[in-house]
DNA sequence: GGCGTAGGTGCAATCGATTGCACTAATGCA
DNA sequence: TGCATTAGTGCAATCGATTGCACCTACGCC
C-alpha cells in the first residue's frame, strides 16, 4: 500500500539498471553518472514519486540515521528544550531522535536501551547519569557511540554536555549572602546523580568557605513531592532554623513553596527560595522564582553535534563541554530579618 | 562493530537452518518447532548475545513497528503528557514512538511528514491539525493509517480523539455567569485550528443564549505573548470594557495576566481570567489559574489505541472520541464587582 | 504391511537499496 | 594506427530476517 515505487520500477522506467538509478539520487556518488542521465532518472523518479526507503538503506549501509535520545521524564519542563536542541541540529543532517522515557527506573531503562539497539541506532544521547554505570558500560565495551547530556557517568569516559553547576551554586551563595543570610538549607537532588552530587558538593565547600551555618537534605527525586516532604519533615519538627533555601533544582523549590504556604510563611519575606535550571514559567511562579538559567537547548544541540561527530570519527576523544549559567534574580529572594 | 550476532551465526552454532532459529524465536511461530530445539537454540541465542535487528526484520515483514507522532512544539506542556500516554501503549505492544516538531509550519510539517515515511513508520498520530488538510489528505488517499489527536482534521475522515471543548467553554460560562459577569472576553486561538473554532464557537453561542455580552478576539497562535499583545492593545486603546477573560488555552490566558499586570489591573479582584487545558503549574501561577482540565494522558493513549486497532485492521471505522473535561476552580476567577 | 498424514526442517526467494567488480566504448597519447 | 586510460553502466552479491514450499521421517490406521 504504501511506497509502492521502488528503485527498480524508476529503473524500469528509465531503462537503466538499478544501480544506475541509485547512484544518480545519491549526491555522493551522481558524479559516476553521465549528466544526461542522471537528469534524466531524477524527472522519471519524481514523476513516479519515488521515495527511498530508509529501511532497507539502512539494512545495506549499516546506519539508521537514528539516534536514541534517553530521558527520565519528557514532562519535568528542563527536557523538552533539550530534546528540540537536540533535533535542531539532528535533522537538517538527516537523522531523526527516538526519544525514550526512563522515568528513573534502571530496569526499564535497560530494556528501552535494548530496543533502541535492536532498532539499530547509530548513537545515544543520554540525560539519566546514574552513578553506577552498570547499564553504559556494557554498549562503551561494545562501541557504541554515546553522549551524556546534563548528567555525567562518572567512571566511563563518554563525552559530557553539562552546565556549569559549580558555578551556579557559587552565585547563589554570593547573592544569598549579600542579603545577609547566614544559615542556609540545601534541598539536594538525588545522590546518584552527578548534578545533585556536585551541586551539594559546592554548596558545601562554600558554606564551609565563608563561614555559614549550611545543612543538607537529601532528596530521592528532583520533584515538587520530594521537596514539599522535605521541607515539611523539617518544619513540623525542628522548626525554622535557616532563612534560605537553596534547592537542586525548579522542581525541588518548587516543592519548598508549597511547604512554606502549607505552614503559613512567607516567601521571600520569611524565607527566601533559590531554584535551579530556569525552567519553563518558573518566573510566572508565586513569587517569581529567582534561580539559575542553565543553557538547555543549547545543550542538545552541543550533544548532538558531539555525537555526530563521534559517529563520523571526527573527534573521539571524550570531551567535556562545559556551558556557563546565570543567576536570574527575581522575586523569591529578600533580604534576611 | 555492533550487533555482531546474527540469526546465522546462532544457526551455524546450533547446526541448524536460518530458519529454525527464526522460528524458534518468534513466539508467533515456535510452535511449528520441536520443542527441545527451540529449547537450546534459544539457549545458545542467549549465551551468544543475539539480539534481532529491527531494521532486517522490517524490511521483509513491511512492518517497522514505529509509529510517527507529529506536534507542534513540545516545549508546549500540554503536549508532554499527551506523548507520554502514546508511548505507554505503545511501548508494551512492541511499537516505539517518533516525535517530531513543526513549529505550526506546513512546510516544514511537509518534509517531517515525509521523513517519517521514508522511514516506514506504521502509521501516523497527528496533534497539528489544519483546517486545510490538504497535507494529510494525500496520505489518507495512500492508505496511511493516521490518528487525529488534540485536534481534528475537518473533510478528512480520521479518527480522532478529542476532550469535549463544548462543555468546557459552557462549564466556564456557567461558572463565570454565577458569579455575576455578563461582559465577557474570549481570546480565541487559531481561527485554522478545530480547538480554536470549536471553542470560539461555543462562547459565542453561550452568550448570545444567555444575553451576555461577549467579545471574540482571535489570535494567530497559542501563545503567551499573542494573548499579551492582544489584551495590551484592548487596554491601551478602548480601555477595559469587560470583567473577565476566558482564554483560548492556559498559554493564552498566561499573557493575559502578563498584560493585566502591566496595566494596573489585578486578577482576580479587576478582571477574572479563565484558561483552557489545565497544562502543569497553572496551580502555581499567580494567581493560581482557574481551567479546564482536558485528560491529554488518556488523550494520548486514547489516540495509540484507535492507531493500532487501525493498523491491525480491527477498526477501520473514522471513530471519533471525545473525552469528557471538568471546571477546575482556583484563584483566578472572582465576583464580578 | 502399505499408505496417508502430520510434524519438523531445510531450501531458497524475498524485502529495497548499495557497491565492488567487470565490461564496453570512447578518448588520449605517442 | 595501436594501446592504455577513463568514463559510464550493468551484474550480482550483500545486509539480516522471514516464510512459502518441498522434503523426509515417523507414526497411525486399516
Amino acid at each position: 500500500m504504501r511506497n509502492r515505487v521502488t528503485l527498480a520500477d524508476v529503473a524500469k522506467a528509465a531503462g537503466v539498471n538499478p544501480a544506475t538509478v541509485s547512484r544518480s539520487l545519491n549526491p555522493a556518488t551522481e558524479a559516476q553518472v553521465r549528466k544526461e542521465t542522471a537528469r534524466k532518472i531524477k524527472k522519471i523518479a519524481k514523476d513516479l514519486g519515488y521515495t527511498p526507503n530508509t529501511v532497507a538503506r539502512g539494512l545495506r549501509t549499516r546506519k539508521s540515521l537514528t539516534i536514541g535520545v534517553v530521558i527520565p521524564d519528557l514532562t519535568n519542563p528542563i527536557f523538552p528544550p533539550i530534546v528540540r536542541g537536540i533535533d535542531s541540529y539532528l535533522l537538517p543532517r538527516g537523522y531523526s531522535a527516538m526519544v525514550v522515557n526512563t522515568d528513573g527506573n534502571k530496569e526499564i531503562e535497560q530494556t528501552l536501551i535494548s530496543s533502541l539497539m535492536e532498532r539499530q541506532v547509530d548513537g545515544l544521547i543520554v540525560a539519566t547519569g546514574h552513578t553506577e554505570g552498570d547499564l553504559l558500560s556494557q554498549y562503551h565495551e561494545r562501541g557504541v557511540k554515546v553522549v551524556m547530556v546534563n548528567r555525567e557517568s562518572p567512571g566511563i569516559p563518554f563525552p559530557a554536555v553539562t552546565s556549569d553547576d559549580g558555578a551556579g551554586i557559587s552565585a547563589i551563595i554570593e547573592h544569598l549572602v549579600g542579603l545577609g543570610h547566614s544559615s542556609i538549607l540545601h534541598l539536594a537532588g538525588p545522590s546518584d546523580s552527578s548534578t545533585g552530587i556536585l551541586r551539594s558538593k559546592t554548596f558545601t565547600s562554600e558554606c564551609k568557605r565563608r563561614g555559614l551555618l549550611g545543612k543538607v537534605i537529601k532528596n530521592e527525586n528532583y520533584s515538587i513531592d520530594d521537596g514539599q516532604a522535605a521541607v515539611d519533615k523539617l518544619l513540623d519538627h525542628g522548626g525554622k532554623s535557616f532563612t534560605a533555601i537553596v534547592a537542586g533544582n525548579d522542581l525541588l523549590a518548587l516543592g519548598a513553596y508549597h511547604s512554606l504556604r502549607t505552614h503559613g510563611l512567607r516567601c521571600p519575606e520569611d524565607v527566601s527560595v533559590v531554584g535551579f535550571n530556569n525552567m519553563p514559567f518558573t518566573a510566572d511562579f508565586q513569587p517569581p522564582m529567582t534561580t539559575v538559567n542553565a543553557p538547555h537547548y543549547d545543550m542538545g544541540v552541543e550533544a548532538a553535534r558531539l555525537l555526530l561527530s563521534q559517529i563520523d570519527g571526527i573527534d573521539t576523544a571524550p570531551v567535556k563541554v562545559t556551558l556557563p549559567v546565570s543567576l536570574i534574580l527575581r522575586g523569591s529572594t529578600a533580604r534576611a530579618l
